[in-house]
DNA sequence: TGCACCCGAATGAACGTTCGATTGATGCAT
DNA sequence: ATGCATCAATCGAACGTTCATTCGGGTGCA
């Protein structure tokens, strides 16, 4: 099994949906390999031909999201845009990207408070929820002057963590999804990631 | 069982002890029954004969450790203490508690995360995370004319949204815990809730 | 012929829960 | 005081189910 195959084949992009879909509704828990099977169409038999074992297939599909989200969050900057925009626009796109697929958000929320994602972890070096290209970002915001000359860490922990507590709320609680929400909500990110030595705005 | 024997029979501390550690460090999934009497050295049908299933086990848990974080994070706040470093204090005792009880982080990131939360959220109305007490409190700054005249939701989002964040990050990743450190998120934080109409330091 | 893909009944381990037995404390009638 | 009944607390072997995984066989293409 290779990444390009996991695109072609439909067989695993039906394995992919259906353990999505199911872990969604049911969680970790509530997803054996079973119903995995039933959902996709596709047997168990087959499903193991492709992944060893269900920490694979798990491991695999988390790989797969990663990428997605990745791919979506700095789609679509402008060359015109300045900084600022850039700011707002990486991070609207970020909740964005959750709110449009909930079972992703749902998968990822699972995945990483699990001791699983713990013992995993060394392998997985590369950004999660699309961290180390924000975290490139806000580097370069920090270099530039622009926000506060702060370890960038501490502006990633708050770019993402604002983030990812308005999916949730949007979600589980009573914060109603809104642009005047998000656009709200950015400001006050921008206001305290700001250089209050250069504030202009 | 009733809140009152809970804090007094031990035979359920030590299942709450067990339980606790074993999630923390096996997850939801590896901490079967079987294996909480071990560790809490209380035999299966003792376990039963207080909690009518494993679900409600686990929900007794999350009660009890709730209470634990709401009597911990409004603990300490002086007389005189003015509006923004009750602000300071609060998210402080917030982070230092989870990252002083990593057991009930961590359980509390995998109760939330899982469809069983979402199956009983009717049941919790009470505050998540200390939320309501903190929402009240957002509301009482924003009353104020200290906070940004916004949804108070927005401001828990990001209130705690960083708070979770900042622990995570710490726990998972490169974040150093330092009081530096804290501070300066603090800062962050308190300059994007601030209304800037008023703004002083 | 070989190999990749596909299938699902069968397997054995692990799980949540049940149940009958035992103990000791409490209350009550004698 | 004594005998009796009741019942919460305790225990862990046993039960039935469900799960991840295996395996032997099938198909069609190179």
């Amino acid at each position: 099994m290779n990444v390009r195959l996991m695109h072609t084949n439909e067989k695993i992009a039906a394995v992919f949906a259906a353990t999505l879909k199911l872990i969604h509704t049911n969680g970790f828990h509530g997803t054996p390999m079973s119903k995995i099977a039933q959902e996709s169409e596709v047997a168990i038999g087959t499903i193991y031909h492709y992944f060893p074992s269900k920490d694979d297939l798990i491991f695999a599909l988390f790989k797969h999201c990663r990428s997605l989200l990745n791919d979506y969050i700095f789609d679509g900057i402008k060359e015109d845009f300045d900084y600022k925009a850039s700011f707002f626009h990486v991070w609207r796109n970020f909740v964005k990207f959750y709110l449009e697929n909930a079972q992703i958000f749902s998968f990822f929320e699972q995945f990483f408070s699990s001791p699983y994602y713990e013992k995993n972890k060394a392998e997985i070096q590369e950004p999660v929820g699309g961290q180390n290209k924000v975290l490139d970002f806000l580097q370069e915001g920090i270099d530039k002057k622009i926000l506060k000359q702060v370890n960038v860490h501490l502006l990633v922990a708050s770019y993402i963590g604002v983030a990812l507590s308005t999916v949730h709320n949007i979600k589980f609680k009573d914060l109603q999804f809104s642009e005047q929400n998000l656009k709200e909500l950015m400001e006050i990110i921008w206001d305290g990631a700001v250089n209050r030595n250069k504030i202009i705005n």
